[in-house]
RNA sequence: GCCCAGAUGGCGGAAUUGGCAGACGCGCCGGAUUCAAAAUCCGGUACCUUCGGGUGUGAGGGUUCGACCCCCUCUCUGGGUACCA
């Protein structure tokens, strides 16, 4: 080795123990300092380890957390497993080895890995989802969501194969022109309907909506919110049925084109079709119906762009002006979305046009284009025009617009009771149940409809009772005492579902058929007095449960009387930065949004919103440019890079890639320039390795910079105290470099502010940091000195640099006093010579004189 | 199709109330040090040029004394979403 080499394979361990044995980072409840909550997204602990991608978000809060304590913050940064998923589940059903252990093994290796990028975190708190101390409370707030009313159950289609005997989820199914099969084995798929529980988030869909106006977050992903919330406004209409005594419901967000509906279509899968159905029709229909049900919502999409359909011989009384209109069959009707039945406006609905026009059904124009729509030659529509516009055709209504028309709709069909004012969302009830053993049980059993007369209210929803039917038979849902919490996992020796479709707890009978008293809750192996028989609930919760309030549990890790204590939920409130991936922008933002939402409604935290402030960071790519992947053997390990370069350049470099929000490619390369910079950082206090200081460092703080260096060095607190605040580390390195070559070039250094250097370093560069305040003297570390201040006198400078130009071009610049005047700017800018060589000859026609900033001469 | 984000040297990127385009770093070129290498240090590096200057921020147009920045149209890339009535 060499003389003063900067050893980090030496400092990094020692000062990951230090920061461990000292408990550097501790958050302390009811601390008198201000508090700051920083979380991160946590990760799932998969076998194949930490990859890049994990380092970036983790690197940037965690030099937010330094920044934080440095500024006087008592700051909870916490850590923990969202261990529940299906690749443990997978890997049990190959290897026989229970997800609790690959879990176990899995967590031991993440934190090491963790630890060894110097991100420390407050280990007394951590939390994983899969720990029953955990789940207990993930199953308490079920219990809570139930006993709302919040929950209920449903049959619903779900990918199933019947070769692997198991349920398959969206992105395991492949489409091919021979239809859905398998991922795993190529093996032909079919929707089966499976007992599903669901949660009603659609209940909180006006609240989610307006929740959303108060939080701080990237416009892009409140957008995608309310995207998919999809609030429209619109109307309920009720068509009488020719003939019969039943009516057909539609929703609209047209009111104002009652007038041009000229058929009306139901969904295949809506009730009435088969009341209404013709006698010579019913074959046709049934065919179509068989062919629809085969396919899921996406796929009709996906592969029937061309429009398809059945007329049912029935025909329906438009209830404005009495017409008889056609009723259709069709799968571009959703059954899940509305009514499951829409009027059909041809005329003015694109997708309603290109059905007319195929089953050659009338179009009737009822809004005026005013001669901007596309017409054929003969004057008829060429396309749908979806604008708004005067009424024509409509009678009484002719001449009135759109806006005002739909109110005089709505009015009228109140008055006729034939429709009112209705709001629909796009948003549906949140499927919460999987066919799989990793996950939380459900506090959840089912008994009969004759029994559940004698249970304690304690133990039902309010409002209905849940139903459903459980093997073959009609049965009732009830939960289980809080005090029974938590419901643990039975052991099991074959994780693979079964063969119907059930989750492989159906396979558990010990475990699934228990005796319940009725008005303690007690539950017994055997019967007993005032106990009756029950079933447990065989699915499972999704992954999302344990993700969706694991930020609240940070707050009081260990409490087993509550799930958090209203003082500390009062200290710490909610997160004030939460950094994470924008692939959770809607699903896990939106139901963690949604229980926050309801636990606030029971009194349980304080506000109604879980994250004040969010901060996607961006996805790391190969060096190629593509995604990181196996397949691509682009994969970076971040381990590798530790070894060459040392977990502090592996994280300046990391954040000076670009900008964190960004998607940006990984060169190792690049490296060099941040491992330069941090060796420099070491050679300017250490000359040799017997630690001999540098004795340009004037450690009596006697001699002063000169006005120059000093002005750089407030400046460069100012911009990377800026940076830091903001997420922009990559600029903030870059002031860093500039600060330390103007430091290097210096004959003598005032210790002070080579400490100043230090700290700005610091939250980036932790390990070198430490260090070197250590030879400095100082026995603490270094994030416990308070953050460098920023004299502002320092940064004031009598003169200022004037731009000239001549038609808006550089031409030369000077630097001036900042009281020079006007008149006097402009005759020496005049007299410059690149301007002069200009100007000369020419005529000035323009004299743009901006203070301080610049002149500029408009000549022709 | 719709919604969103983006496009700047060989590369990553910087520059915002509209005022020097290319900070900082990589790479490359030249030099110093060295027996040699590593490491280190110094200088150069958008393009063209007749060395006066000219041209340049995906393309085209516009607003302005002045546009990477604001407006319109388009191309491409990435992400999300998908018959939502």
């Amino acid at each position: 080795m060499q003389n003063s080499e900067y050893n980090f394979s030496k400092i990094e361990p020692k000062w990951q123990k230090f920061w461990a044995d000292n408990a550097t980072f501790k958050a302390n409840d009811f601390d008198s300092r201000p508090k700051f909550y920083i979380l991160d997204m946590f990760p799932y602990p998969s076998g194949a380890g930490l990859h890049i991608g994990h380092p970036e978000g983790y690197t940037a809060s965690d030099a937010y957390k330094r920044f934080k304590i440095s500024q006087g913050y008592n700051v909870l940064h916490p850590m923990g497993w969202d261990a529940f998923g299906l690749p443990t589940e997978q890997y049990a059903i190959k290897t026989g080895k229970h997800p609790k252990e690959t879990t176990k093994t899995n967590v031991a290796r993440f934190k090491e890995q963790l630890t060894k990028i110097g991100l420390n975190y407050d280990w007394d708190r951590e939390i994983n989802t899969t720990d029953p101390e955990y789940f207990k409370w993930t199953q308490w707030i079920f219990i809570q969501l139930f006993k709302k009313g919040l929950a209920y159950v449903e049959e619903k289609p779900v990918w199933f194969c019947p070769d692997l005997g198991t349920v398959l989820a969206n992105e395991e199914v492949i489409q091919t022109n021979e239809g859905p099969i398998s991922e795993r084995g190529n093996f032909s798929v079919e929707r089966r309907p499976i007992r599903q529980w669901v949660l009603k988030i659609t209940d909180f869909a006006d609240n989610l909506l307006a929740g959303l106006d108060s939080l701080d977050w990237p416009d892009s992903t409140k957008r995608l919110q309310t995207n998919w919330i999809g609030r429209s406004e619109g109307s309920r209409v009720t068509f009488a049925i020719d003939g019969y005594s039943e009516s057909i419901d539609v929703f609209t967000t047209r009111p104002d084109t009652l007038n041009g509906a000229t058929y009306l279509v139901l969904a295949p899968e809506h009730p009435l079709v088969s009341k209404l159905q013709s006698n010579e029709q019913a074959e046709i229909i049934k065919n179509y119906i068989n062919k629809a049900k085969l396919k899921s919502d996406l796929e009709r999409a996906e592969l029937n762009k061309d429009k398809s359909g059945v007329p049912l011989g029935a025909f329906a009384i438009n209830p404005i002006n009495q017409k008889r209109i056609p009723i259709w069959v069709a799968d571009y009707v959703l059954i899940s979305y509305g009514t499951g039945a829409i009027m059909a406006v041809p005329a003015h609905d694109d997708r309603d046009f290109d059905f007319a026009k195929k089953f050659d059904i009338e179009i009737l124009q009822v809004i005026d284009d005013e001669g901007s729509a596309k017409k054929n030659t003969d004057g008829t529509l060429a396309e749908a025009y979806t604008k708004e516009g005067p009424l024509m055709n409509s009678a009484d209504l002719n001449g009135q617009d759109s806006k005002h028309a739909k109110q005089l709709v709505i009015e009228l069909l109140t008055q006729m009771k034939s429709g009112k004012i209705e709001v629909n969302y796009k948003l549906r009830d949140w499927l919460f149940s999987r066919q799989r053993y990793w996950g939380e049980p459900f506090p959840v059993l089912w008994v009969t409809s004759k029994d559940y007369e004698k249970i304690n209210q304690l133990f039902k929803p309010n409002g209905n009772p849940v139903e459903s039917v459980i093997d073959g038979e009609i049965r009732l849902a009830v939960v289980i005492p809080e005090k029974q919490l938590p419901l643990k996992l039975p052991e099991i020796k074959n994780y693979k579902p079964s063969p119907d479709g059930q989750s492989p707890l159906s396979k558990a009978e010990s475990w699934l058929n228990v005796y319940f008293n009725v008005s303690s809750g007690e539950i017994y192996k055997e019967p007993k007095k005032g106990a009756i028989q029950a079933k447990r609930e065989t699915n499972t919760m999704p992954q999302w449960a344990g993700s969706c309030w694991y930020y609240l549990r940070y707050i009081d890790p260990n409490n087993s009387e509550r799930i958090i204590d209203s003082a500390k939920e009062a200290y710490w409130k909610t997160p004030d930065l939460y950094i994470g991936g924008a692939e959770h922008a809607v699903l896990h933002l939106l139901y963690a949004r949604f229980w926050h939402h309801v636990l606030y409604e029971i009194g349980v935290v304080s506000s109604p919103e879980p994250f004040k402030k969010l901060f996607h960071q961006g996805i790391i790519l190969g060096e190629d440019g593509e995604k990181m992947s196996k397949s691509r053997g682009n994969v970076v390990n971040p381990e590798v890079i530790i070894e060459a370069y040392g977990a502090d350049t592996l994280r300046l470099y990391l954040m000076f890639l670009g900008p964190l929000e960004a998607m940006k490619p990984w060169n190792t390369k690049g490296i060099e320039g941040i491992a330069r910079f941090l060796r420099k950082l070491w050679r300017l206090l250490i000359i040799d390795n017997n630690a001999t200081l540098n004795p340009k460092i004037d450690l009596q703080n006697t001699s002063t910079l000169d006005a120059e260096s000093e002005r750089l060095l407030h400046q460069s607190i100012e911009k990377v105290s800026k940076d830091y605040e903001s997420l922009s580390f990559n600029t903030a390195i870059s002031q860093l470099m500039i600060l330390l070559n103007q430091m290097t070039k210096l004959e003598q250094i005032p210790k002070n502010a080579y400490e100043v250097l230090l700290q700005l370093t610091a939250p980036l560069a932790p390990h070198i940091s430490e260090e070197l305040w250590r030879h400095l003297g100082y026995n603490s570390s270094i994030t416990e000195a308070p953050w460098p201040k920023v004299n502002k006198e320092k940064l004031k400078s009598d003169s200022v640099k004037i731009i000239f130009q001549v038609n808006g071009k550089y031409r030369g610049d000077a630097i001036l006093p900042k009281t020079y005047s006007k008149e006097s700017t402009i005759e020496l800018a005049k007299n410059h010579p690149r301007v002069q060589a200009q100007i000369i000859d020419k005529k000035i026609l323009k004299e743009i004189y901006v203070p301080n900033k610049i002149v500029n001469f408009v000549i022709k």
